[in-house]
DNA sequence: AATGAATGAGCTTTCATTCAT
DNA sequence: GATGAATGAAAGCTCATTCAT
């Protein structure tokens, strides 16, 4: 009996998730295509295949599935990039920096509408937010843990390591908008090599030097 | 007779240049109270005491006003650190980049709308578009010149200036906005010495090694 | 339980069909009153009682509510016209057609709105239109067809009914437009005799005379 | 003096008709291409090179104007065709008719935009005012009288001449407008024999039976 | 939980008209 | 007489949100 009911339970959370799930896709396809100002809810609906009322049973507004929406796709974006980096071994803390960039700022430049919406509305704020999100898969473990865990196992020290993750972050962020959408002021290949020495620079420059 | 009707056009011009100033002061200060998405038409006339038909006499819609707004602030911004940075002499190229630098951070550290409000709204195009204008003060002489002038000046030579500036101005942007609002990850004073390291790594990394 | 689904079906159906009747008629009284031009949508649902906003739910715009409404209103006169003319045999196409226009003159002559709408606003095209449709209660059976009918059991034949048709329907509709609204230049008595002879006329000179 | 006073006088009365003359032209080139109701006096004076206010020294409104212009437009295309028709000489009462009526309608069909200005806007009202118009041109001789002139020397007299014409008038309106600009629901040149056919009918049974 | 009709505030934009110059 | 900046009422239309079913 008892089983019974957590069987329907759970046949009912999973159409809930499906619904959300579905929100969240029209959603994104909508933002991408006509940006979010000029995105309804009923867009959203419609393209979802519900009633109107539907959508404030799974979000607040607008403004809260974006936000949400924002946190699902960086989290996607950087899962992929650890998955990515752990088939390989690299010399030094620096070039396994510069590979999770690299393969972050490759796939910002296969999806562009993927770039336009992460850039536009990714704030330290939400990427903070992302790096302490702990995922079912990773079993409470955060991004921040392994970017640690990273710097401790280099056996090197730096000054302060949230502020060079956040310098390294909105460089990267700044220069690839523009650079992968408006191919100005250089194209994604004249900037690349720049940017990592500058990143490479960095990470030095926040060393800690004992002794 | 002539100089009369010159006095005449001269007082109707004068009172249309400030009918447009007072949109623009009017949305600025509603911009920034209230974000340039939920301020109407109809609260910035509200505010600029006149007509809603008035405000369509000087702008196409909201947007058009926005971005003019954009350029004329970040002119601004410039002129008052190039006009700081003209009372001293600098030792070497980039410490002339950095005390500029450092007048712009100032300023909009004191004043946080401007900061808010550039710091949005500000892409690579519309910089590039105010780097290139010419102000009537200057005399057909616009920012751009100037930095060239400077690093011609310095005597070094770069692979590629344009790139240079295009990384400093978008770091600066990208991390003095978050750290000025939000104090986060890092206060101004903590970020801006590494900041000023980076800015000097950077150009130090563009410098063509010749020889 | 299937009843008593249909059952609530059919009362929100209802809802609607008396949302739109009423939209209807608040929009055809203002359109005489006012005049279409001069009839905001505002006005329209403010004499229906209603939102704005549902106005949108039921039509495009004004002229979408217009051209429903002229379809409807003819559909009904010229049904009504029929309806009389079934009690009665006639001694020839002739005054079967003429018996037709009689009625449907009286009537746009008690209801000076509805011929000053009609009038104004009926187009072959519409009209077309309107002779074409199967209403339900006809049963997939349209005026055009009952014409046609009347032809065929009269044994004669003409050269292009159509253009007979038309003829006769706008040299109705363009001299009772004028003489009942302003008896000008002469009264509806004195025209008639005069109409419904050159109607007879129109109908002899289009006959196919054979052998 | 009073010369001199007069040739004064004169140019600024010649001005005046200019501008008229201008907004004349410009306001029927604009109703013609964007309909009467989309056409704002902004957009005519515009049109015309001059000032907004300028408008209101001329008319009282957009129309007053039209109204104006559609006697002027039908005036004119009315005195063409008697010009045409004075090169000949006629059989009969019918064939002159006739011949006008052609010649109206080839006009119209030459400027299909002239066409649907009168056709629209051309109400009986209007026509008995042009038909009674005593131009400059003609010495105080009218339309209307040329039409009674014209039946006297036929010899021949009718039940009422007036009504005559307003039938003939608006069974060519009406039939004209949608035929030429629609094709529909036969050419021109299709309707046209049943059309003069149905006027030479509807002035033999209009003829007065004497003895 | 899901629906979708209804709401009405509020948006942008237009435009006839006025009036000081 | 001519101008054109200014007005502000009023139009069409959208849309987040509610709520009875």
């Amino acid at each position: 009996m008892q089983e019974k009911q957590e069987g329907i339970l759970g046949k009912l959370d999973k159409k809930k998730k499906q619904k959300r799930e579905a929100l969240f896709e029209a959603a994104f396809s909508l933002f991408m295509e006509k940006g979010i100002q000029d995105t309804s809810i009923s867009d959203i609906v419609k393209q979802a295949n519900m009633a109107k009322g539907t959508f404030y049973l799974y979000f607040r507004d607008k403004f809260d599935l974006r936000d949400k929406l924002i946190v699902a796709k960086t989290v996607e974006l950087f899962k992929r990039a650890e998955v990515e980096s752990m088939a390989q071994v690299f010399p030094s803390f620096e070039e396994k920096v510069v590979f999770i960039a690299d393969s972050v700022i490759n796939r910002l430049d296969e999806d562009k509408q993927l770039l336009k919406f992460i850039s536009k509305n990714l704030s330290w704020g939400v990427f903070h937010h992302v790096l302490l999100t702990e995922t079912e898969e990773t079993g409470g473990y955060s991004f921040y843990d392994g970017y640690c865990k990273l710097i401790r196992e280099s056996g090197r020290s730096f000054r302060n390591p949230e502020l060079m993750l956040f310098m390294i972050v909105e460089l990267i962020n700044a220069t690839c908008h523009n650079v992968i959408l408006m191919q100005e002021p250089v194209t994604l290949e004249e900037l690349k090599p720049e940017l990592y020495g500058v990143i490479r620079d960095i990470i030095r420059r926040m060393e800690e030097k004992s002794g």
